[in-house]
DNA sequence: TTACAACCTAAACCCAACTTTAGGTCAAGG
DNA sequence: CCTTGACCTAAAGTTGGGTTTAGGTTGTAA
């Protein structure tokens, strides 16, 4: 099975310009051509830009994943820097997993502070902490 | 309790010239200064920081948390703009967590994949599959 | 066979979020 | 007083990850 630039935009929802973009830094080394130069993707092709996608959404720079792709080539010499690759990039997603969750965390107590803040028309709630109000206060204060 | 933009700086690991950044981009309108024009921080300057490196963890632009912290300082009449903003980026904290830990089974695959093939010293694993293999091997056959 | 959408390149442009640079000011210790 | 490190500003530069533009080619269907 093969695809126009235009079918993997769609598939993956990544802009054109994006997948020539990717092509250009060399993270699509693999991409075939038309005689009339077009690109043909194929199946491998489109697991690659997968695998882009899942490094780059754990933070991961281009070049970095496009280095990757380069070990992959070069072949079975380069098994030790993929490993270490990998295994890096899992502590980071693992790090972020946990920045995320403490922040989900805050995120939701400002949730529920500016729901009873709703129901009550103020934000001037006993029980109930807002991090700001000092400071807003005090300002109050010098404006009175 | 006070402190100097280079304990603040200290305090929470971010540099002085982001500070200063933060500052001028209005992120911080309320830092006071001394008679000589230093910027003097007190303890809800540094809530207001956490607060800040929080919704920036969540992917939140420096312009939106600026208008949350402008919110603030009106009042009362934009609880539901602020309930809004942190109801959305629940939602999408929430996203960006599952879409990592995706992310993550995908990288513990290829963490036991290349663990095995350090250990076979070839990524020519049987049971094993990874997703660029097929490409390759016949870029192998290509050049033999 | 020509019209038209979809493809191509190179190069310029854009944006957020910083960082660096250049040239100055502040304040505490010797 | 004067030195020195920490502070200040404005403005320019940097980086990453794209998008846009301008000008051209391909290929399919009427």
């Amino acid at each position: 099975m093969t695809y126009t630039i235009g079918d993997v935009a769609k598939m993956l929802n990544i802009s054109i310009s994006t997948l020539r973009y990717y092509d250009k830094q060399g993270l699509l080394p693999l991409v075939a051509r038309t005689k009339g130069n077009i690109r043909v993707f194929d199946d491998t092709d489109i697991e690659c830009l997968k695998m882009i996608e899942c490094l780059k959404a754990t933070g991961l720079p281009l070049k970095d994943i496009k280095s990757f792709f380069e070990w992959c080539e070069i072949g079975d010499s380069t098994i030790e820097q993929r490993y270490n690759l990998f295994m890096e990039q899992k502590e980071k997603t693992e790090e972020q997993i946990a920045m995320l969750t403490d922040a989900l965390a805050r995120i939701n107590y400002k949730c529920n502070f500016y729901e009873v803040a709703r129901q009550k028309g103020t934000t001037n709630v006993p029980g109930l902490r807002e991090e700001l109000k000092l400071k807003f206060l005090k300002e109050e204060n010098k404006f009175s």
